[in-house]
DNA sequence: GCCAACGTTGGC
DNA sequence: GCCAACGTTGGC
């Protein structure tokens, strides 16, 4: 049984046209620094899962397609990367501290679905993306919720 | 181990 | 740009 994830990205830095541009429509999910969201992909994705992929500090703000988990959770190079912006000097290959997952496009919605549309909707009434004060950039989403976007994605 | 100060996220 | 709602840090 596949789970079911949303991974935030602003679309300035990494826009889900800029997933479709990359090789094999893949990229791996690196620079997470949040204990939370780590946990999630080093622990609990799995190959095959399912993800939404949302654009947040966007206009509008949206859920704008979906992809699937290619690679189970993995160090993150970038946190010990002096050049990269999510640098981390406690991190090191010895201890990695941070995880990431790659993930795979697997389709752009024609029409993304803006946050406003989505609290229209009684399926995801409490879906942790539009619970007041939401910031963890990797969620879970629950079967029926994931069901509802696409349903609604097709619609 | 508490908690105030600080930094960040992200919708608006 | 504002600011609410976080998460993290570090002094004690």
């Amino acid at each position: 049984m596949p789970k079911y994830w949303l991974l935030k990205s602003e679309p300035e830095s990494f826009s889900i046209q800029d997933l479709a541009r990359c090789p094999k429509k893949t990229t791996s999910w690196s620079g997470v620094r949040n204990y939370q969201a780590r946990n999630y992909m080093r622990d609990e994705m799995k190959t095959g899962d399912r993800v939404l992929f949302y654009h947040s500090s966007a206009d509008p703000t949206a859920i704008v397609g979906t992809a699937k988990i290619v690679k189970e959770g993995y160090p993150d190079p970038t946190a010990w990367d002096k050049n990269d912006d999510h640098y981390d000097p406690a991190a090191s290959p010895e201890n990695p501290r941070w995880s990431m997952v790659d993930i795979q496009l697997d389709e752009i919605f024609k029409t993304p679905l803006p946050l406003e549309q989505l609290r229209k909707v009684a399926a995801l009434k409490k879906m942790e993306l539009l619970r007041k004060g939401s910031r963890l950039s990797v969620q879970p989403v629950t079967k029926e919720e994931f069901e509802a976007v696409l349903k609604l994605a097709r619609s």
